[in-house]
DNA sequence: TCCATGATTCGATAATCGTGGAAATATCAA
DNA sequence: TTGATATTTCCACGATTATCGAATCATGGA
């Protein structure tokens, strides 16, 4: 993950509402949640909530998909690890630190090809 | 810690310089590094620099001691590990996922009382 | 006390961000 | 098609943020 990305990974997830919205997608699962869903959770309008969620794909923390009507998304668990594991990087020199923080999240049907 | 607190560490976080300036410390390690060599560093002017430094020590990410006529800023791990933790917190619902992430400063002289 | 050094505060400016209603875009069902 | 539902895009506004030179403050040495 390259710097770039970070911060903007870190600048979406440094607001009020993205902040809410993330934590509820990650505590969600990979199921995740419709966008109406997550308006109503969080009280904020549609076009808000839109807003929002743009900045949260953007920044790659979340993911889209569509089911009829509705577009859900949901948490990507692979981009958190990896801000968490860019933030402590190197930490300490690499002297005594040897921080791992990672949410394995069981693949249900699929199978990743690494 | 405290989601309005994170939302500072966050935004503190999601800006070029300070994203450098904070993983340079973190690098850094306890002993930290002075203002100047900081602002040397990153080259940044020193009132940019001072800015910055105040909103990661706003946001309890960072440290300041003085040593003579130097300011020495270092990381401050504890809080780095609290809101690595805050955002995994509850990870899918609990399930399947046990994060745990912590950079272990191992204690030079003190001792903590906790 | 006087001076040099390390660092912060002040102030003005430009740029970016968050908000929410109205209009537009998908999707589905009849 | 027509209509209903789910969501996004557009737009304009106020609010916040980043920048950096000049002025100020703190410390230590002569």
């Amino acid at each position: 993950m390259e710097s770039e990305l970070v911060i903007r990974a870190l600048g979406a997830l440094a607001q009020e509402h993205r902040l809410a919205l993330f934590r509820l997608l990650v505590q969600a699962g990979p199921e995740g949640l419709a966008a109406g869903a997550i308006a109503e959770a969080l009280g904020v309008p549609a076009s808000s909530l839109s807003f929002h969620l743009a900045q949260l794909t953007n920044a790659g923390l979340i993911a889209q998909r569509r089911d009829g009507r509705s577009l859900i998304y949901s948490a990507d668990y692979a981009a958190m690890n990896a801000l968490v594991g860019f933030l402590m990087e190197n930490c300490c020199g690499g002297a005594a630190c040897a921080p791992t923080a990672a949410c394995v999240v069981e693949p249900k049907d699929e199978r990743k090809s690494a």
